[in-house]
RNA sequence: GCACCCGUAGCUCAGCUGGAUAGAGCAUCUGCCUUCUAAGCAGACGGUCGUGGGUUCGACUCCCGCCGGGUGCACCA
């Protein structure tokens, strides 16, 4: 908050000096270490270095026409050309007096000049198959974006767009047809859907006869043959309710679910109208959009190198040699759908690493379908680093020994419960297994967010469900504790606090609370780059921080002025752990 | 072969427009509960940031080469 404030300052006094320079890079940070200050600016030496100044000078003249004085102490000019700046603790205390009077929780929302309107495409798992580990990462990264963005007062649509067309279908219907027993259906509809789509496949695999009845069924089903469209309909039915469960236990909601057959009306037209504009063309019985030639090959996406270092043609299909469509084809529909529909301002697609050519094709070509409409959106493929298995490799669907992310979530709450009882036995029971719940499943969501998502994740159950350390149960637990001093202090509500009651007199409280300040900067950040682990750090940092002041700074005995100070202090941290957290999917428990 | 990703402490990983002495957790070791919850706090140990060059006031960060690992490369999604 206070660095917004410096920083418009600062780019007037840049923009006195220097007219013509550009201040949009000129940021105010915190100050990587306490002894340069609260805050630094290292904006002056790139910029001396553009306008081939001596930047020692041009630092020298900022600062003098430079005035913070009302939250500052003198700005240092430091080594080549840093500014440190040093906070007064009037000012501090002044925003955390607005801040306990509710005016602010330390970041800002959005205006109707910076409103953006965000798809938010993630999870997206396949019909008629169970989720496993594999999708954690899409649907806790989606959720969490999802959830800071909304914090920050954009609009936000949620779409999970489910694997619920494509040719697993054919040998889904033969295996319902021939191999399915009723019994295990109810009793676990996905094990026996999954155990039919295995039998299946490992018929076809033997006997080309098996092959060419799947095909079979499958033109039945895309024809509209009306007992297969049943079957279909009955397997989406049965893995939605499995999708619901699991969403519902990790408290994620969309507010679409419009898979990829939802998008079947328009895909022959938009095949059409492709060759129309000369995009696509025939090629080898299929229809696929070529290079254009206009971009270097290096970075045509619809070109690649062959083995003898030539250039040749890698085209993105629209439609197989069998006239079906495939997900290309879906993709540029649900693009296109999502603009009209929507209006968005950006889409962004939470998909695994393995994808970034299927995107970069994607994106280029309705650039070239659509330019008008592709110049108004930002679309971004954020993706994510694979699962491994503890060989390093990573595991795929097939390979029989996924993990099952009922099954882990089940884990989480039972290792948590273990935790809480031996804790804490005074509690009821039932109690204990609430406080179960969010420390596991905070456990599982905190762990999988808490490194770069482009890092490749080496799963183990040890480490996703981790209760010491840098883990939700860390967080939770410094929010309980600030939010029990809160309760036993019986203080009122704050509305009335006047700035000037607010002393910072410990170093402890006065780090804690500059910490606090940089709330909203974090969440700008996790946003804007769609990297919660941003985030998480932020909230273990102030965790670490509050348990610190707890240590050394009692409250409720203190005198005043400094127990008002640190009473709200407690309030505060409590208010933007509980808020953190819950940008990150994870509950805070009031007791532990 | 080409493209993309990765290589940071014993292990798992952070490292924000290039910025000041590269940070956490785990593990190991040492202290601290008659004091607001010890699911805690304080401290120690631990690094040629794969490697060799280049760019510059300054490189874990940008560029080039090399070594090592992973993934992908037209009708699955």
């Amino acid at each position: 908050m206070l660095h917004l404030t410096l920083e418009s300052r600062l780019r007037a006094a840049v923009t006195l000096v220097l007219p013509d320079a550009s201040t949009a890079n000129v940021l105010v940070r915190p100050a990587a270490d306490a002894k340069f200050g609260d805050y630094q600016s290292n904006a002056l030496m790139t910029l001396a270095k553009e306008c081939k100044l001596n930047p020692r000078q041009l630092a020298t003249d900022v600062v003098a026409k430079l005035d913070v004085s009302d939250i500052c102490e003198k700005v240092e000019i430091a080594g080549p050309g840093f500014l440190n700046f040093r906070l007064k603790p009037d000012a501090l205390a002044g925003v955390l007096a607005a801040a306990a009077r509710g005016e602010h929780l330390f970041f800002a929302q959005a205006t109707t000049e910076t409103l953006r309107t965000v798809v938010i495409d993630f999870s997206s798992p396949n019909v008629a198959k169970p989720m496993h580990v594999g999708h954690i990462r899409s649907t806790i990264l989606g959720d969490s974006l999802a959830r800071t963005l909304r914090l920050l007062g954009h609009r936000v649509i949620t779409d999970n767009h489910i694997g619920d067309w494509g040719t697993q279908f054919g040998m889904l219907l033969i295996g319902w047809k021939t191999l399915m027993e009723r019994t295990a259906l109810d009793r676990d509809p996905i094990a026996e859907l999954e155990r039919i789509y295995k039998a299946v496949n490992a018929a076809c695999k033997e006997a080309p006869a098996t092959l060419e009845s799947a095909r079979a069924e499958l033109v039945k089903l895309q024809s509209g043959d009306a007992e297969n469209l049943a079957i279909w309909h009955e397997m989406i039915r049965l893995s939605q309710v499995q999708f619901d469960a699991i969403y519902g236990r990790l408290g994620v909601k969309f507010d679409h679910t419009l898979g990829e057959s939802f998008y079947n009306p328009w895909l022959k037209t938009l095949v059409e109208e492709l060759v129309a504009k000369g995009l696509a063309r025939e090629s080898e019985g299929a229809v696929a959009v070529f290079s254009d030639g206009t971009l270097p090959p290096k970075t045509d996406p619809l070109r690649v190198q062959n083995r003898e270092g030539e250039w040749v043609d890698d085209p993105l299909l629209i439609q197989k040699s069998d006239g079906a469509s495939n997900y290309a084809t879906t993709d540029l529909a649900t693009l296109d759908y999502r603009l009209k529909e929507w209006q968005a301002t950006e889409i962004v697609y939470v998909v695994g690493a393995p994808q970034q050519p299927h995107f970069n094709k994607l994106f280029h070509v309705f650039r070239r379908w659509q330019p008008e409409a592709a110049a108004k959106v930002k679309l971004l493929h954020a993706w994510f680093g694979s699962i491994l298995g503890d060989d390093g490799k990573p595991f795929k669907t097939r390979s029989g020994d996924t993990v099952k992310l009922a099954d882990l979530l089940d884990e989480a709450e039972e290792r948590a419960l273990k935790v809480v009882a031996e804790k804490r036995p005074d509690l009821d029971a039932a109690v204990q297994k609430e406080i179960a719940r969010k420390v596991g499943l905070g456990a599982v969501k905190y762990q999988d967010l808490l490194s770069n998502r482009q890092s490749d994740y080496v799963f183990s159950w040890d480490k996703m469900l981790a209760l010491t350390g840098n883990t939700a149960v860390y967080v939770q637990y410094q929010f309980t504790r600030a939010n029990k001093v809160v309760r036993d202090s019986g203080m009122e509500r704050q509305a009335s606090l006047a700035d000037g009651q607010l002393v910072l007199g410990d170093p402890a409280e006065f780090t804690l609370a500059k910490h606090l300040l940089n709330f909203g900067l974090t969440l700008d950040a996790a946003a804007d780059d769609c990297r919660p682990n941003f985030l998480v750090n932020y909230l273990y940092e102030l965790a670490t921080l509050y348990s610190r002041f707890y240590d050394q700074c009692p409250v409720l005995k203190a005198a005043e002025p400094a127990r008002t100070m640190r009473v709200v202090l407690c309030d505060l941290t409590a208010r933007v752990l509980r808020q953190g957290l819950d940008c990150l999917g994870i509950e805070a428990p009031e007791v532990m």
